[in-house]
DNA sequence: CGCCCAGGTTGACACTGTCAAGAGTCGGTC
DNA sequence: GACCGACTCTTGACAGTGTCAACCTGGGCG
């Protein structure tokens, strides 16, 4: 009906469904059925069950990269706030997506070049984060390690609040960006930019 | 041949396919005649292929507990590091188990009381420790944030680790006591019990 | 004895991903 | 104009899956 090529149908279909079941659940006939072709026609568009799912997933990345630089470049007071925000914030609003990236069950990086290239960027952005706020003088394991520990915070944040459990035990979560700066205080990873003392 | 019920060879059967192939390949066809039984007979101990997945659950959340517990005993000098070393470790060692009690999509917590009741107990241990260590005085909204914060740093930082992407990424990791406590320090959180200052 | 019932079996169903072969429609080339 | 190959899509088939239903079977108990 619309004037969008059947992949972009396929694709989109896709990660409307995952937003709202999971990937797991996601058929692909279904899919095809849903957008008036028959079951074999996605097979043009996707070699696999898994190429549909490396299809989202660099479509992810590069949204993410696009986001976290541009939170970087609109708060670059606390930018290591504003990463996590932007990180949590990207995980909540496109969890279609969010939720195919970190699955290697469903599609391993490292088989898809152009996949391993787009994720490569988006842990770029971080690192080079991580090594501007600590400095030339930081040594490579430090930037490892707080690479690692932002990474791991800020994973751990959005997995939790989408897979349900967080909200349950914390409570009704009021603002987004509340939780994300008390919990960026509470770690002590705030604003290192600008470290009053 | 071993004299194992059906529904404990079942289970062993299923964990062990899951540590390795993860949970969605998993066909309860395989694992019955694996077992050597025919492909319902597994059903009259699980209700569902939901049921499995549960039953997995709540065998994880214990041990997951009896490690936190074990942990904190272990070292109360530095419980906060103590608690985030179980938490990784046991992820790493029981991947199995690990993988599934995180997965709603598998296995809803809500739907099972004695499920919901193993897990908050899991919760408890880590609200409990933020409480102690911040003392009588902090305000609620202190102890949520900083459990929030620990919780998503270990969650974050073991799936990390377990789906992948953090080991091609920062290198091969030497020890895993290393790493932690290198991503405990660089997070402010370690040994919040006696600072130094 | 008769009865029940937990634990196991076989058979069937709709549904899935995938392989294989064929149909229709284009743009380009002799 | 006729031919050809590349795309896009369709139809038909296959094995494998979870699940419903009915049936068997042996042991405990009134």
């Amino acid at each position: 009906m619309s004037p969008q090529t059947l992949r972009e149908t396929v694709l989109k279909a896709a990660v409307d469904y995952i937003s709202d079941h999971g990937p797991d659940g996601l058929s692909f006939r279904q899919v095809a059925q849903a957008a008036g072709v028959s079951h074999q026609a996605p097979y043009h568009h996707f070699t696999d069950r898994k190429g549909i799912f490396e299809a989202i997933s660099i479509e992810g990345y590069e949204m993410f990269t696009a986001a976290m630089l541009g939170a970087l470049a609109g708060d670059p007071d606390d930018p290591t706030t504003a990463l996590l925000e932007a990180y949590v914030g990207f995980a909540l609003d496109h969890r279609g997506h969010f939720r195919v990236m970190f699955r290697p069950d469903l599609c391993t990086i490292s088989d898809n070049p152009e996949l391993q290239r787009v994720a490569d960027a988006s842990f770029d952005v971080l690192v080079d984060l991580v090594r501007d706020v600590l400095g030339p003088k930081a040594s490579i394991s430090d930037i490892r390690a707080r690479a690692t520990a932002m990474w791991a915070l800020a994973h751990g944040l959005a997995t939790l609040l989408i897979d349900g459990p967080l909200e349950n035990k914390i409570g009704r979560i009021g603002s987004r960006r509340a939780l994300i700066r008390a919990v960026a205080e509470q770690s002590g990873m705030a604003t290192p930019k600008k470290r009053k003392r």
